[in-house]
DNA sequence: ATAGGGTTAG
């Protein structure tokens, strides 16, 4: 009976046959084993039903297979986690006589999923024994919190510690080093895979194609992914999510239909969310629509509210921004605030503040903590001039308490340091020698052409001090820091939490042409490859 | 016989 039942934990659907078997053999009078607990906590587990795991732990404390036993109680502790509920699983580690590495793991693993990494790595820190499994749940957990930072810094940590790093291990690191998007790391960590031969295995090779990606260096990317002995559809999907953020989107196509044509690896969700970005960064709007129709049918993938984002962004990005707010109010399933976010962004690029309203009333109500839909919706208030309008979203922004983010951009220096700069800030040790760079460079941009794009300043002020303004915002201050610390042949790399406005666009082309340099800008949209005054993006972004 | 893994979207 045992073995049956364990023969079900694999499979979610398989709770209720588990389930039924255990009656039957409750039924007949044979004694459960302790390990007939674990393995239909396993199913639990998988179906992650909190009911039926109640239920078998109270079952188990009944027939005295909990506490006594480590493996049950283990056993429920991982089903608590599985269904995140960080109480009755901190509740289990307490009742426990005896906790071993496992019990330990479990719990910093249930205080990492609910987000408090605090403390997860206080219960890490005083855990008794700590191997190679305990610390990937560290640097993982540091990962998936977006604390790429502390991720890497627990994986050094790690390995001084004398840990030998498998590729579990190695997967946490590098999915930092994506968010990090830094590249003498990156090429750091490829080294670690490399040296141990973990790059032929999937997992590994998909984190590292999604790494390259992110840190700009698509071509790397793609020659991780071309050598791969065996891909799936994460393999597939974040090269495909990886070309479409470059701009690459028919190379993005290509590769899709060769999944489709030549593999048996079936897209997802995901990989359809990849192909349609893909479309919309380069304005194809007839493939992007061919596509979009052909996933229920072909693919057998449901259309998600994320998928009509897409489209939404896909037909508003190339001026079709009515038939996007029809297809918004065509859709079956409800608009979540990503749909409407990108009919909003759509506004911003061809001016319509009225279609703007509608969608940022639907923001507000959506998501009123979000501060980007209020400060677009003000800029594209800015550039139709209507300035009294502008005051108005002002200040119900004040009214909820939200402030702005501040724009930033970072770009890593030859130290491998990583410098960070601020819209008008002069922090930086080197910041007269950066002004002065500046101004420098604008007065000869200006002899081959260049005019401010003033339009790109959303306050109502002069001119000269737009102009000023523009002169401050980050990415050329970080392109600035750059040019003046940069060896012969580097790549200028840089990363801007906020989109690069038109004006800093168009500056990075012209330094591209006048000084015979490549500059690549990561913002918050898509990656920016500037080389002899043109940008991947082909105007797109 | 129990613990750690990769992708997406304004």
């Amino acid at each position: 009976f045992t073995s049956l039942i364990r023969a079900c934990c694999s499979s979610p659907d398989l709770l209720l046959p588990s389930l039924r078997l255990f009656s039957l053999m409750r039924r007949r009078r044979l004694p459960p084993l302790p390990f007939t607990f674990s393995a239909l906590l396993k199913s639990a587990a998988a179906a992650r039903s909190l009911p039926a795991g109640a239920l078998l732990h109270s079952l188990a404390l009944s027939l005295g297979a909990f506490p006594s036993h480590l493996f049950v109680a283990n056993s429920l502790l991982a089903m608590y986690v599985a269904c995140s509920d960080l109480r009755s699983a901190r509740r289990v580690f307490d009742e426990m006589p005896l906790r071993d590495l496992i019990s330990w793991t479990s719990l910093v693993v249930a205080y990492a999923r609910s987000g408090d990494m605090e403390s997860a790595a206080a219960l890490f820190a005083s855990s008794p024994a700590k191997d190679v499994v305990a610390w990937t749940a560290l640097v993982t957990g540091y990962a998936h919190n977006a604390m790429p930072g502390e991720a890497l810094d627990a994986f050094v940590r790690m390995r001084d510690a004398g840990v030998t790093i498998d590729e579990v291990a190695l997967v946490g690191a590098v999915s930092a080093c994506a968010q990090l998007g830094a590249v003498s790391r990156a090429r750091w960590v490829w080294d670690i895979a490399e040296a141990n031969g973990f790059g032929t295995n999937v997992v590994v090779g998909s984190a590292l194609v999604d790494m390259y990606a992110k840190c700009g260096l698509i071509d790397d990317a793609r020659q991780v992914f071309d050598e791969m002995p065996e891909r799936n559809v994460y393999t597939y999907s974040s090269m495909i999510a990886g070309l479409a953020s470059h701009g690459r989107a028919y190379e993005a196509i290509a590769l899709f239909r060769e999944m489709v044509g030549a593999t048996n690896v079936a897209p997802n969700r995901v990989t359809l969310i990849g192909v349609l970005t893909a479309c919309s960064h380069a304005g194809m709007v007839e493939e992007g629509r061919f596509f979009f129709a052909q996933m229920k049918d072909k693919y057998r993938i449901p259309r998600s509210a994320d998928h009509y984002a897409c489209m939404v962004d896909l037909l508003g990005r190339a001026g079709l921004v009515e038939e996007a707010l029809e297809l918004v109010k065509s859709m079956p399933i409800k608009p979540h605030g990503g749909v409407w976010g990108a009919l909003l962004g759509a506004c911003r690029i061809h001016n319509k503040p009225e279609i703007a309203k509608t969608a940022a009333d639907r923001l507000f109500k959506l998501e009123p903590e979000c501060i980007g839909s209020y400060i677009l919706l003000s800029n594209i208030y800015a550039s139709a001039g209507m300035w009294d309008e502008v005051s108005k979203v002002r200040k119900l922004m004040r009214g909820r308490g939200l402030k702005k983010n501040p724009a930033a951009s970072w770009v890593e220096g030859i130290d491998g340091l990583v410098h960070e700069f601020f819209a008008g800030d002069a922090s930086h040790p080197r910041s007269r020698e950066i002004k002065k760079l500046l101004e420098e460079l604008m007065g000869r941009l200006k002899l081959v052409g260049y005019m401010p794009i003033l339009s790109s300043v959303v306050y109502d002020v002069s001119d000269g001090e737009k102009e000023r303004l523009l002169k401050g915002h980050s990415e050329k201050l970080a392109l600035a820091f750059a040019l003046l610390t940069k060896r012969n042949g580097d790549v200028i790399r840089i990363t801007k939490n906020l989109r690069i406005c038109e004006d800093c666009h168009l500056v990075m082309s012209l330094v591209s042409k006048v000084e015979k340099v490549e500059i690549v800008v990561r913002d918050n949209m898509r990656f920016h490859r500037f080389r002899n005054g043109e940008c991947s993006c082909a105007g797109f972004w």
